[in-house]
DNA sequence: GAAAGCGCGGAAAGCGCTTTCCACCATCGA
DNA sequence: TCGATGGTGGAAAGCGCTTTCCGCGCTTTC
């Protein structure tokens, strides 16, 4: 049914060899007529490679396997866009799996990937801090990359992979530092499920500029949710049902902005003010954090340059080399969700 | 250095038949002995098939296509979502191409999923009007078809494949009438770009409700906008300079959400208060859409499940039936972005 | 009790492509 | 003039898997 390379070469009157020379790129050289022969045939017959077949006799395949946590995340679909973007100018195919955070799903796609051959894999979500769930995982990996399969992180992974490594720690602390130059002094934070390697990061920045004012985190103002906009949205409903009239905080750090959604829901439908009552701050700088009512006050993460970078990375890895590191300073963006307390 | 099926079956001491049998299901039996034997050797060697050499053996990859405009965008982020849980259920890889409504590149997207041979094409984003855009990509699908593929769209395409319809049009007229029912009488429409036939059908809709209403929509109040957050934003920029004063609609309609998004920015930026001064009103109910500044009118498309409904279509597709549709309402969503207008 | 049927394992023929290896021819230097 | 050299085309051997087809040993049927 379908035209073969086969047809193409009977057609063209040359062997398999040449034609397969011609149309999929090969070091060997063929002159400028049967070239030209092959493609005007190829191009008569409607030949299409058969990419599995390809990939087959290649050992890899033209597809990038990109892991995250959730495509309709826009963080993800963010990176997801920039990961598309920059393989398929290298011609490559992305498949894309979410795996909602979950070790085990993680495990199965990067086994289902590296079945497919895929050329690369992207880790675009968190890395576990529990070694029982990142053991199993890394060991996939591992086994992927001993049969020439490559690996790239973004945010840490810590096991040798070449990484794009956004400064969440120092983009966290110098987030807080801002808000205790507006005066604050009594924070909340809405942290993300601390078997998420990004979430503990986070989480230290903000501990690290709040000792650095003499500060601590009470544990009462530590709230810990999954990365999404109910779990925002609880733990915002937890914090004003735990500090009620004046002993709310007069910030509320959510560390993703997502979950900045989720508070600013629930403030919202519970009739506090933000910035008035209480400032909100998120992170990551998602396309719509400008939108929001109000418009939130985050830290800047470079979304496509960090999918662009990851998938740069994963082309020119070379087989023995050192892992490669690209470090990518955050910056604190202020909008209207935050403003000095009105009671100090 | 990968382990192949002729490792399991010369250390399980069975024929490579017997052992793709027993791992790669088949509809032949192989005794429970065989079987158990089968699968500890291939569990102890670690044996993970490759998937491009099934694929080639079978004539077809376990894997889905989905092609859309833009994976960030929240619209078809949560589509692709749904659309990866539901094949990934079926054991399916998904391939995501996003296209930017560009038709030269969604035919290029097109012939690299069919050459991967990808089990079905899920076809996300809008049709094209113009039949110059239309055309070669029907045919490079139907070439697709030929070949033992599937296809099947989400909104109405129109060139015989199963489909997944939401009701744009009637959606649309719901909205308009609404907002007629509040008492607006002088709308503006933002619209997406007419080469979109959903951009089309919404914009129908709307003349639908207002010639119900003995009105009609004035040249200089319709404004076509790529489907982005910048498309609206100059397109209420437009408004705003053409329309300056008591002369400015009581109502704008963004035929999608992203649109609107950026209708918002603009009159934020301009001090237009919505709904004081005018109602604004998107389509999608992507889900950010309730936490934006104001919460944004819309109708409701049930994303989800049309994701999970176009892949129960291409997976349930049989050899020569006729081509199903699954027509979905859609419901408006009244939220804080439009009010009864203060001057009638 | 012979003929027919059935269940199951294995040999082997592909699936469509890449790539090695060999053969050939033309050019080139000595 | 002749072997050496380099460039080019083709034959064929895989890549790892599925699946057809064959044959064996057993049960069923009259």
């Amino acid at each position: 049914m379908a035209v073969t390379l086969g047809d193409v070469a009977r057609h063209a009157g040359v062997s398999l060899a040449t034609a397969s020379r011609v149309l999929n790129g090969s070091a060997r050289t063929v002159t400028d007529e049967l070239s030209a022969r092959v493609r005007s045939s190829a191009r008569e017959l409607g030949y299409l490679p058969n990419a599995p077949a390809q990939a087959l006799a290649r050992a890899s395949s033209a597809t990038i396997g990109v892991l995250l946590h959730d495509v309709a995340d826009p963080y993800f679909g963010t990176i997801a866009r920039a990961v598309w973007d920059a393989s398929s100018q290298a011609g490559l195919l992305s498949l894309v799996a979410s795996t909602d955070a979950d070790p085990e799903r993680e495990l199965h796609a990067v086994r289902m990937l590296h079945a497919q051959r895929v050329r690369a894999i992207v880790l675009a979500g968190s890395a576990y801090t529990d070694p029982a769930a990142a053991g199993p995982i890394d060991e996939a990996l591992a086994g992927y990359r001993a049969q020439g399969g490559v690996v790239t992180a973004i945010t840490d992974h810590g096991s040798g992979y070449d990484t794009v490594s956004p400064a969440n720690r120092a983009g966290a602390a110098e987030l807080v530092r801002a808000l205790l130059g507006m005066g604050h002094r009594r924070f909340a934070v809405v942290g993300g499920p601390g078997r998420l390697r990004v979430a503990q990061e986070r989480l230290a920045g903000v501990r690290d500029a709040l000792a650095e004012a003499g500060l601590t985190l009470p544990q009462e103002c530590l709230f810990e949710a999954d990365f999404s906009r109910e779990g925002g949205r609880s733990a915002a409903a937890g914090l004003l049902d735990g500090h009620p009239g004046e002993l709310l905080p007069t910030a509320v750090l959510a560390l993703s902005d997502i979950l900045a959604v989720g508070v600013l829901a629930e403030f919202r439908d519970r009739g506090i003010d933000v910035p008035g009552r209480v400032s909100v701050a998120g992170f990551d700088d998602v396309p719509l954090a400008a939108d929001l009512a109000p418009p939130l006050t985050t830290v800047r993460m470079p979304l496509e340059l960090m999918g662009r970078e990851a998938v740069r990375l994963a082309l020119a890895a070379a087989p023995g080399a050192a892992p490669q590191v690209v470090a990518l300073p955050l910056e604190v963006v202020l909008r209207a969700s935050t403003a000095a307390p009105a009671r100090p």
